[in-house]
DNA sequence: GTCTATAGGTTGATAGAC
DNA sequence: GTCTATCAACCTATAGAC
């Protein structure tokens, strides 16, 4: 669901007047027609009827429908910073890949709908690569990030050493994201009978886990 | 590229007049508006001039322009059958995975063009996941027959018998879908410093071998 | 099967009052 | 900031001749 704008100002009075929830209205609208109706069957009338407001209010807030469908894609985007690695600090193995998986799947969960949505359009398409780009907030981050941690588990001898790291993330990411991307794509039951999360995680663990050990 | 319809049939004389090709160059010149301007833009009206005929023409080919882009998607799975892991049937373990690697990759390169694109109209999202289930030909197909293949890897004793293979199978798939995916909707350079498909075949095959060998 | 011409219906966007 | 009214553009689809 869309991110209200600035929960956290609240408290402060803000300059000019209070804002009457119009704007945030239309993204949720927005979200909501992109989700049933999909990007090329959206249209700024029905959006303004959804969010109860005129659509010369849409226009007022989102300059042109390209503004607007931006924006959700924006928006469908913040929280991305949250998606650390760091929390399973101390875990085990297991442990690591538990809470990286989670977290992935958590993320692509609220945010490759939007991705997928860009696609419809060439222009969104590139406003979103610029983005996820500039701002670095592509899938090599969380893989690099994995990575860098299975590598120190490596050097602590708690992770076979004769594998590449990088490697080994991205096939964790990969299967969250291709996990994700089915259940958006093809239908929410789809896929109910391949291996899930879990066994995914305890399956790499089992493989990363030094012969010795 | 879309497939010419019937090239095996052109020695036999077939029933009706011969065709003119101009059902196949909307065919065409509809992928490519697809590919350069993404689905929501895709205008009958262009998709006829690109194709040198009529708008009319268009129309009396694919009933209408739910119908053309159905059979842009119909278009773009045909030939998923070829996806089979059998290829490398004597190879070891890493010839299995450089093979099941490569197909997947190429048919994904092929497909998952038209899979992205049918998410953007509710009902060309229906009707793709109709097909690749009625059809069979959703991923878990890939997934199980390297799952299989890899099983008999473990009753053979040469692959580690410890683990779910069809969880090391959906990693494997996966990874080439995350790749295939970033290189779609991101940019054809995007994760260029990854780790890529070899790095990936080798570190799996270092994974699954058993410690004894 | 293909063309031309055109109808009919949406849609994105603006202007101006409040 | 929001509304009403309105438009111009565009797009899908059909009709009918060839």
């Amino acid at each position: 669901m869309p991110t209200m704008t600035d929960p956290s100002d609240a408290p402060r009075a803000r300059r000019g007047r209070p804002q009457s929830g119009g704007r945030e209205a239309v993204l949720v609208a927005a979200w909501e027609v992109l989700k049933e109706k999909g990007a090329a069957r959206l249209t700024t009338r029905e959006v303004a009827e959804r969010a109860g407001v005129s659509e010369g209010s849409l226009f007022y807030h989102y300059r042109d429908r390209s503004g607007l469908l931006t924006a959700v894609i924006e928006d469908g985007l913040t929280g991305v910073g949250a998606a650390r690695t760091g929390e399973a600090e101390g875990a085990t193995l297991e442990g690591v890949l538990d809470g990286f998986t989670r977290t992935v799947e958590g993320f692509l969960d609220r945010s490759l709908f939007v991705m997928i949505a860009a696609q419809s359009d060439a222009d969104l398409r590139q406003t979103l690569a610029d983005r996820l780009i500039s701002s670095d907030m592509g899938p090599h981050r969380g893989i690099r990030a994995l990575g860098a941690r299975l590598r120190r588990g490596q050097e602590e001898g708690l992770i076979r050493s004769d594998v590449d790291a990088d490697a080994a993330a991205l096939l964790v990411y990969s299967a969250c994201f291709e996990r994700v991307a089915q259940r958006h794509m093809i239908s929410e039951s789809y896929g109910a009978d391949l291996p899930g999360r879990e066994d995914i995680v305890t399956a790499m663990s089992t493989l990363l886990t030094p012969p010795s050990a």
